[in-house]
DNA sequence: GTCGATAATCTCGATCGTCGAGATGTTACT
DNA sequence: AGTAACATCTCGACGATCGAGATTATCGAC
C-alpha cells in the first residue's frame, strides 16, 4: 500500500501541473481577447495588484515585477498607453518618478475577466466544509513553499 | 460568519494564483538554466510527455500542443536540435512525417530539474493522511474543471 | 548656490521569435 | 496517371526585448 500511496501523491502533482497549464491559459486568452501579450497581461496584474494595496507602480519598479529592462519597460508602457489601459503620471513630490495608473476601462475588463474567473471558483467550493478547505490552504501553502524554493534555485533534501 | 467563509474562500483563489506564478518562476528558471525561452521549454515538456506516454510526438502536433504555426515550429525544431536536445527522425511509414525524439542528455536535465520538484512535493505530503490528500485532489479536479471552462470560453454562472 | 554623484527614464540600433504566404515533397483516392 | 489533401520547410517581414548611452531630475557636500 505504501506504493499506492506514493503514487497517489505524485498523481496530485501532476494534478497541479495541469491547474498550471489550464491558468496560464486563461491568461493567454484574456491577452487574446484584448491584443496584449503575455508581457502585457503580466504587467497590467501588476499594477492592478499594486492598485489593490493602494500604492501606484514606478515604471522602475514595474520592470522588476515583470523582470524586464527599463528600455523594455518603456515599450511596453507605451504600448499599454496608446490602447488606453495605464496612464503616465509625474510624482509631484520626486519628479523623477513616473507613476502608473490604470484606466476605469481596463480596471472593469480585467475585474470583468479574473473576477469572474474567482467569483466561479468560489461558488465551486460551496460544498466544501470549512474543516475541509482548511486541509486545502494548509496543502497549498506547503506546495507553495516547496515550489517557491525551488524557483529561486535552493534545492531541497 | 457567512462573510468569513466567503472570504476564506476568496483566499484559497489567491493561493492558487500565487501558486501558479511560481510554478511559472520554476519554468523560467529552467529555460535560463539551459539557454532556452519559454516556448523551447514548453515544447520540450510536450515531448517528454509523450515520450512518457510511449507515443513519438511529430512536428504537427507539437505545433499544436504548443500552439505555433509550421513556419514557428521549424525555427523551434532547429533551435532544439542545433543544441542537441531533440533529433528528428523520418516516419519510414509515412515519409512526410518528422518524428521528434528526445536526446538523453535532455530527458535527464529534465528529470533532474522538474523530477526534483515532484520529488519534494511528494517529500512534503508525506505528513497528509490518504482522506485529506483524497479531498485535496478533489478539490484540485473541481478547481481544474472550472479553470478550464473558463480558458475555452465558456463562462459559468 | 554650485558641482559631482545618484536615480529614473528614454532613445537608438541590433538580435531573435513568430507569423503569413508560398514552395516542396509525400500519400491517398479514383 | 492525375489530382487533391497533407506535412514540413523556406523566405521576407514584423514586433518584443535587450545593451549601451543620452537625458532629465534630485540630493548632499562644500
Amino acid at each position: 500500500m505504501a506504493d499506492n500511496a506514493a503514487r497517489a501523491r505524485q498523481e496530485l502533482a501532476l494534478l497541479l501541473r495541469r491547474l498550471n497549464v489550464e491558468l496560464d491559459a486563461v491568461g493567454q486568452r484574456f491577452a487574446d481577447r484584448h491584443g496584449l501579450n503575455r508581457t502585457d497581461v503580466r504587467a497590467l496584474v501588476a499594477i492592478m495588484d499594486a492598485a489593490r494595496r493602494g500604492e501606484a507602480l514606478t515604471a522602475g519598479r514595474l520592470g522588476e515585477a515583470v523582470d524586464l529592462r527599463s528600455a523594455s519597460v518603456t515599450a511596453l508602457v507605451d504600448r499599454l498607453e496608446k490602447v488606453g489601459h495605464v496612464r503616465r503620471v509625474r510624482d509631484p513630490g520626486d519628479r523623477r518618478r513616473v507613476g502608473l495608473e490604470m484606466s476605469d476601462a481596463a480596471m472593469a475588463a480585467g475585474a470583468e475577466h479574473f473576477g469572474g474567473l474567482a467569483h466561479d471558483l468560489v461558488a465551486a467550493m460551496e460544498g466544501y466544509t470549512d474543516g475541509e478547505l482548511d486541509v486545502v490552504r494548509r496543502w497549498l501553502e506547503d506546495m507553495t513553499a516547496v515550489i517557491a524554493r525551488h524557483s529561486r534555485g535552493e534545492a531541497e533534501s
